[in-house]
DNA sequence: AGAATAGTTAGCCATGACGGAAACTATTGG
DNA sequence: CCAATAGTTTCCGTCATGGCTAACTATTCT
């Protein structure tokens, strides 16, 4: 399985701040600017925007500007490609399980 | 959705670096000691011994000391709510897809 | 007992992350 | 045209991260 991937980096770093997870939330509910983005919180301008640069580098969202105005979207891949690893491992782990289960269940039958 | 949970920045961060990764890959397969997880990285022992307890503080894994021998383990928990975190938000964000594409259908038919 | 093994602690260094203030650019509303 | 708005750049301080070596403890093998 592939964890050499700087893309899986960079999106799980992304995730692992609790203001950028709520950026993530935020726009799922529909596209947002930089300033209605950071009304929630207290923190400075240039402070969100670095949140949401890393948000962009990781490809969990984008951002396209118009105006004076930037306007941030979610983007569907990164999500579902972190979600399918987190997956693949539970299931992984679950199989074994499985196996180390159905095998107590043979020795049992043995005895 | 609770964004301002510690737990979640433990396991995203834990899950960005990877050489984690690839760590919860192999106890996926099983438990293993601490330098059977070493053998496949040129990493001094101490270093990847951090990596061990970040994985442990972040609770996707465990381990038990016998004797002089480390023995870590997978825990389900911590990767299944990091999977349902971002479940609920693929979730989210395709209704609202879902919606917008319903919302383009009436004003067909409306014209 | 002595040597080898397994892990641990301590301390060091370089780099990167996250926060801020101040000053600047580019649009837009009056 | 001027003021207000929206975002951006620069620079700074502090703390966390990831790597190392060297030295240490605790077990286990001979």
């Amino acid at each position: 399985m592939a964890n050499y991937s700087p893309d899986l980096d960079r999106t799980f770093a992304a995730l692992s701040d609790p203001i950028r997870r709520a950026i993530v939330t935020r726009l799922c509910e529909g596209p947002r600017s930089v300033s209605e983005l950071s009304e929630p919180f207290e923190i400075a301008l240039p402070s969100l925007l670095k949140h949401v640069r890393v948000l962009e580098e990781s490809g969990l969202i984008s951002s396209e500007k118009t105006g004076r105005v930037r306007t941030c979207r979610i983007e569907r891949r990164a999500l579902q490609q972190t979600e399918a690893w987190i997956h693949r491992h539970v299931a992984t782990w679950e199989r074994r399980l499985d196996r180390l289960e159905a095998h107590v269940q043979r020795m049992k039958r043995k005895h």
